[in-house]
DNA sequence: TATGAATGAGTTTTCATTCAT
DNA sequence: GATGAATGAAAACTCATTCAT
């Protein structure tokens, strides 16, 4: 019966223990990214990934563990482009600058919001997802990101002197997550708008 | 063996097939609030609505529109006193009142954000959300009912001609959407905070 | 898929729910003697009790208080006959009395033995044994009977004033006890031999 | 690749197959006494022995040859103290010895009782005992021992000529063995009582 | 020779649903 | 209409064993 890991899995990591968990937590996020989170059982996971149910246990402690940290994995992976944001200071102006964040955060948030939100449904799994962002927190980084960039602009004089940039830019984000939160809970995946008119009221305020 | 309805549940009934419906669907929700979505088994509800197992499918074409529905008429109920709001346009100032909304949607929110959220682990549950939903959307109502107050503000001079009422609605629910997704995401289910400084950043834009 | 119990589980039980029961004690018990303990799952019992096999949760716990109490039924109703050994005194002679008793309680010990021993090996077993044996504990009631026995015989004359009966009656019992666990130990359970000299002596210190 | 046995065990062992060999049966008698026999998988007792888990198949073949040799090597071992025991034939008293002899057999079998007994769950097991025993039964050294103690007091006048030697050996070590069954059953390990009223009953018949 | 990753059949248990009563 | 016993597929997880390294 034991084998060694099929020819297929075998090329992609090439052996590499680390590259195995990476293989199998990319296997986890297209299950529950395609049939939701609920869909994501051990063995559907483990037929995604090709492997034999059992060697999951191998590289996770449970099933619980091993979502958690798919989930996490992904949205880490995907936030990494947003530290960029605030080099943005200076050019083009304040309301094409958000305009842009909130292109940019969609991407992320269109495959993050559904996997954060079904978590809810497991006080389990959430809890878990709880400690796990203890250490880093993708969403207090988007705030950040649009702070240091507000104050940059307001050093540059392109932002009112004394304007809550910390409240602007939660204000930004929490449009961001409600625009994609609501998108999908309409089911309006593919459309991918912009705020627009609700940021240019931030950016008014900025002045 | 037929029988009727046990004692409890015909006094809280009256026997009518419409009330025993809504004890079900109560049940549920009393269920979900509990101990999550994932516990909400046929068998639990049933439990907790003191009728047997069966009695369920005699009312329901089975759990899943049982919980979909117990989640909207929840929502329903609870979004109902939110349509006084615009009464209150003249009184106090423009942003008292809408820090006002913010503590009376959030208790709405507080109760409706888990159960919205765990509805995305499962696509199933999601689609028969969305059906439901396109007759009576509880979110698109909050967005109606802010901007029918700025709108009259706006008519009484306490707001700026030309403001985009519906873009400060749009962004003062937006705020309490994800006061609330993050809040419970983070496990803080104790505190209520409003988030005053980002409503004052609107309420100034709108003057 | 729910289908009534088999016409052949149906036939046996009548349908009521306390015949169902022993019914399936009575499969585990069978599984028990001809397969061991480890080979005890509930998929097993329930094959050999026809049934499927999540109805063993509508009659029982788990697994381990099915086969505790599947143990415990089949001990208790053995060990019934035993109750009117102290009848004896008096007739026949001490010596053939107690030869009688070995023979008795030898065909309980010889199914009772390997059961109690199996719950060796599991310390959870052991401890809801224990729990169960705790009301009413076959092997003190073995000790008990010949006590009995021994005092009638006393106060008949036939057995020595100030004998030690309980010490008697306990040896008389171990010597059974270890008579059937090392038949099943060395896998002679054919045989039924009767510690014929050993009872004697115990006779001989008696008189 | 292979490697070399990990230091601690090098050093235990000095490489010696067989040391390896009786290193690993230590390491799963440990494994057993303290967590039950079911609990004796082969990774665990690889673990308790710091070996590879594969390792063990090169010394063993399989998991229940293992378990069965762990037994009967502790067992074996426990028991060599009791061969001296007839060498105290003519000194104090016969009574007092035979409570030696309980308190030295008990020391064994507070270990053995739960090994053996154990082995009733598995049909298979069970099966490699008797094989392994019909070589050197420990229990059969018992009464052997205790017999020639008792012959040995016979010639020494201590014990009544054409006194039953070998039926009072069997009756003690019957004694010492339900003891130690029933205490284990019981549940109470920590208690170690000698059989005091039963032995001097033994030893008034012997007069 | 020693290793431990990989396997899949195995375990116990839960659950939505049906239907005889 | 009301019931709840019966079902078996599915869940998460374990484990003895093999064999490429």
């Amino acid at each position: 019966m034991p084998r060694p890991l099929p020819p297929s899995v075998r090329a992609a990591t090439g052996g590499d223990p680390a590259a195995v968990r990476d293989h199998i937590l990319d296997a986890a996020h297209r299950v529950i990214e395609g049939h939701g989170l609920s869909a994501a059982s051990t063995r559907a996971i483990a037929a995604e990934a090709e492997i034999g149910s059992g060697t999951i246990y191998n590289y996770f402690d449970g099933r619980l563990q091993l979502v958690a940290q798919a989930i996490l994995h992904h949205t880490h992976q995907l936030a990494l482009p947003l530290a960029a944001f605030p080099d943005r200071a200076g050019r083009s102006t304040v309301s094409r600058n958000l305009r842009h964040f909130a292109k940019l955060v969609d991407t992320v948030l269109v495959e993050v919001v559904p996997l954060m939100a079904a978590a809810f449904a497991d006080p389990e799994l959430l809890d878990t997802l709880r400690d796990e962002m203890a250490a880093h927190d993708p969403s207090a980084a988007g705030v950040e990101v649009v702070t240091s960039y507000l104050e940059a602009e307001c050093e540059l004089g392109r932002v009112a002197t004394g304007a809550d940039c910390g409240a602007a830019a939660a204000t930004v984000v929490a449009l961001c997550h409600d625009l994609a939160f609501q998108r999908y809970l309409h089911g309006h995946t593919g459309e991918r708008k912009v705020p627009t008119r609700e940021l240019d009221l931030i950016a008014s305020a900025l002045r």
